[in-house]
DNA sequence: CCTACTACGCTTTTT
DNA sequence: GCGTAGTAGG
């Protein structure tokens, strides 16, 4: 039967199928195999139909996989059941409806890039400065404006004079303007826009809350308050809401995830039952306690206390390198030296914080003949020639879609420049209509004479490919796009290295489309030009993990959420980088908090060994960085770690010594790397008045040594009690 | 209008 | 260190 190989608590949360309910999940504790179970009981002992379930997961393939087991376990197939991401679920209905709130059901998804384009052009128009107000910082804005649920409207009250707020309110405004008659939404808007829809037309909502009756949320603390929205208005009809989440995981905040979602759950649904998964069935009792001894040192956590039955394991493993190089080859031995003892390289993950650390590591594998296979970094479908070959589905598939248009429009060369599309972008601004239709029109603008006729002939071109649509599967379409606008000719007379990597590129987004256009005919569903932007839309790298592969895997902590591997490398666990910088310096406990979160997700993907490495000295961003050990390195209770002992310098493969050449090259810093200079004192004592840059005026509590800088406790008048380290967070203190 | 060169700024993390 | 934006010359 089903039930049997669960425990307790775990039979608890499968059986308590009525009224809202919220799991908290330690890592390693059976979540997904609950889920699945009680998605499987309800369809099988509670008579609920496939129909009536929506599984709202994190990850696109966290729901394939949920769905498959799903199947296996029942023997069934169950197309009607909603199990997906938020942003796919969204897409679903938007397709469905988004007509009854002004837009077109045919939209296109804009990505990063898509929107960095449009935000420029809107500073353009609006006469704002990138300088003062990079696209960045504005892009982040108003996504998290969006994530809020904050509309340009609602955005532009809370303005208060601010010039800043005043001119983002602008960008917004027109931004969400143009987004619509380019036909196309955001990532934020697919929430957003589902909540109005829902907001605004209650039948629908209505429908949707009938459909629905058991709804369940995996990884719930990272939702944000639109998605939080979203979940309660489909719920609030049956209220059969679980909810399954780990507050200890919460990685998202720069995303928007609010943590109160998952602490406040009991409040919003004061009937809630909770349920405790505290066994861990993943790591050996060492690993659970390096993590144990990490997360101790956050507050604010929900009471949870993680307990296994598994062996106590190996030590972990610890390394000091001297430079970046010599930690990738310290690994790279050690990899070695596992596979040699009988481990498989899939089963072997090396996890690192920011995307940029993976070229050394690569370097040294590749060296090494270790095969590997990486995940995020420039993503398959954000290079260019992806990107361009897109862009041209894209126009021709929406014409309104002003980026895309102007993206190809002179890839590859056709003299048409950046003096004619800034032309054509005026005159279709004037006009209030679509950059494309201008085109088409060329011909009678007086102002565009003498580049008219190609403008005229690149139009003619997408409207003859829009007209081939219909008769042509989607491989043939893209391959006639590329051989018509001649791309692939001008790739292929580079003769180039590079151009090759590109080709091949192309190639595999060729298998791609018939990978989609087979998948939709299994399915017996029409595979649509539609359908296949919007695949692509939606995929995140880690969708693609392969466990199959025999290849070490690479990638960031926040794209190992979720996952598992018997053997981890935790690299650069070095203060400035891991917790970052910007944690340490912003001086908020909480963001350091949220860093130390993820270094508790890292440790507990490892099942038996996990090696934690830093290095001495390391290059960043063209500067060399000495850094301290990790604190949450010295978190670690001392008896669970293994210092190795290092190799001597005599030992060092030819490329170190190349590598350590670089060092010394006398690279200009263009600021010094937050150095703390040797005897560094501190001008103030507890009870002054101290100035911070961010949190104002504040008096000192206490002062305590760390290192060769002081952990300084101040009660800030405004912002409340912060511990700030004094040189990083520069304070300063005040005069009087 | 295109290409080649220089200068600058930037990186956390991602659906 | 890298890629991109901006500038000058053809």
């Amino acid at each position: 039967m089903l039930l049997e190989q669960l425990n307790n608590m775990q039979k608890k949360a499968v059986l308590q199928t009525e009224g809202p309910v919220l799991i908290l999940a330690g890592a390693g504790s059976g979540k997904t195999r609950v889920l699945t179970h009680r998605i499987a009981y309800l369809l099988e002992e509670k008579g609920v139909y496939p129909s009536q379930i929506l599984a709202i997961t994190f990850t696109n393939k966290a729901a394939q996989e949920m769905k498959d087991r799903i199947e296996q376990q029942l023997g069934g197939i169950y197309n009607d059941m909603w199990v997906s991401t938020f942003h796919s679920t969204c897409v679903r209905i938007l397709h469905q409806d988004i007509d009854k709130i002004g837009y077109n059901r045919n939209f296109v998804i804009y990505d990063m890039d898509d929107q960095k384009r449009l935000l420029k052009d809107c500073l353009k128009q609006l006469n704002i400065n990138e300088k003062n107000f990079p696209l960045s910082s504005i892009q982040r804005e108003i996504s998290s404006a969006k994530d809020e649920l904050i509309s340009p409207i609602d955005y532009k009250k809370q303005v208060n004079d601010d010039f800043r707020k005043e001119k983002i309110g602008q960008v917004y405004e027109l931004y969400q303007k143009k987004l619509k008659s380019n036909n196309a939404l955001d990532f934020d808007d697919l929430i957003f826009k589902t909540v109005e829809l829902f907001t605004l037309r209650p039948e629908i909502l209505g429908f949707y809350q009938q459909r629905f009756r058991y709804i369940m949320v995996d990884e719930y603390q990272d939702t944000n308050t639109s998605q939080y929205q979203l979940i309660r208005l489909l719920a609030s009809k049956y209220e059969n809401l679980c909810v399954v989440g780990d507050d200890d995981q919460s990685i998202y905040k720069f995303r928007g995830a609010n943590i109160h979602n998952i602490l406040d759950f009991e409040k919003d649904f004061p009937n809630a039952v909770v349920i405790k998964l505290e066994q861990n069935y993943r790591c050996t009792q060492k690993i659970l306690d390096a993590a144990n001894g990490v997360i101790q040192n956050n507050r604010g956590r929900k009471a949870k206390t993680l307990w296994t039955d598994n062996a106590e394991g190996t030590s972990i493993q610890r390394y000091e390198a001297q430079n970046e190089y010599e930690e990738g080859e310290y690994i790279a031995n050690q990899i070695q030296k596992e596979v040699r003892e009988g481990r498989e390289y899939k089963d072997i993950a090396l996890l690192y914080r920011t995307n940029a650390q993976s070229r050394v590591l690569e370097e040294k594998l590749i060296q090494s003949n270790i095969p590997y296979r990486l995940y995020g970094g420039v993503r398959f479908y954000e290079r260019k020639e992806i990107k361009d070959l897109i862009a041209y589905l894209r126009s021709i598939a929406n014409p309104s879609d002003d980026i895309a248009v102007q993206r190809i429009i002179n890839v590859p060369k056709r003299g048409i420049g950046n003096v004619t599309v800034g032309k054509v972008m005026d005159i279709a601004i004037e006009q209030d209509c679509d950059f494309f239709d201008i085109l088409v029109e060329a011909e009678e603008n007086p102002s565009l004479q003498r580049a008219a006729s190609k403008l005229k002939t690149f139009a003619n071109m997408i409207i003859g490919f829009q007209v081939q649509v219909p008769h042509l599967s989607l491989v043939e379409l893209t391959e006639r796009v590329l051989k018509d606008t001649g791309y692939i000719a001008e790739l292929e007379a580079e003769q180039t290295e590079e151009a090759q990597g590109r080709i091949d590129n192309i190639k595999e987004m060729i298998s791609k489309v018939a990978e989609y256009e087979n998948n939709a005919k299994e399915n017996e569903e029409e595979p649509t030009l539609h359908g296949l932007l919007e695949e692509i839309a939606l995929v995140a790298d880690i969708d693609n993990y392969n466990e199959e592969s025999n290849a070490v895997s690479l990638m960031t902590l926040h794209s190992a959420k979720g996952l598992e591997f018997p053997c981890v490398f935790m690299t650069g666990l070095e203060d400035g980088l891991f917790p970052s910088y910007m944690s340490i310096v912003s001086g908020d406990e909480k963001d350091l908090e949220e860093e130390r979160r993820l270094c508790y997700v890292g440790i507990t993907r490892a099942k038996q060994r996990l090696y934690m490495t830093h290095a001495r000295s390391r290059m960043v961003r063209g500067n060399i960085q000495y850094n301290q050990v990790s604190r949450f390195l010295e978190e670690i209770p001392e008896e669970l770690l293994e210092e190795e002992k290092k190799e001597k310098p005599s030992s060092f493969s030819p490329m170190s010594k190349k590598a350590s050449l670089y060092s010394f090259n006398p690279i200009r810093r263009k600021r010094p790397v937050m150095p703390i200079p040797k005897n560094f004192t501190l001008d103030f004592k507890e009870g002054d008045f101290v100035v911070h840059k961010k949190f104002g005026k504040g008096i000192v509590k206490n002062i305590q040594p760390a290192g060769a800088d002081y952990e300084v406790t101040v009660d800030f008048l405004e912002k409340g009690t912060k511990k700030l380290m004094a040189h990083l967070s520069k304070l300063k203190k005040m005069k009087n």
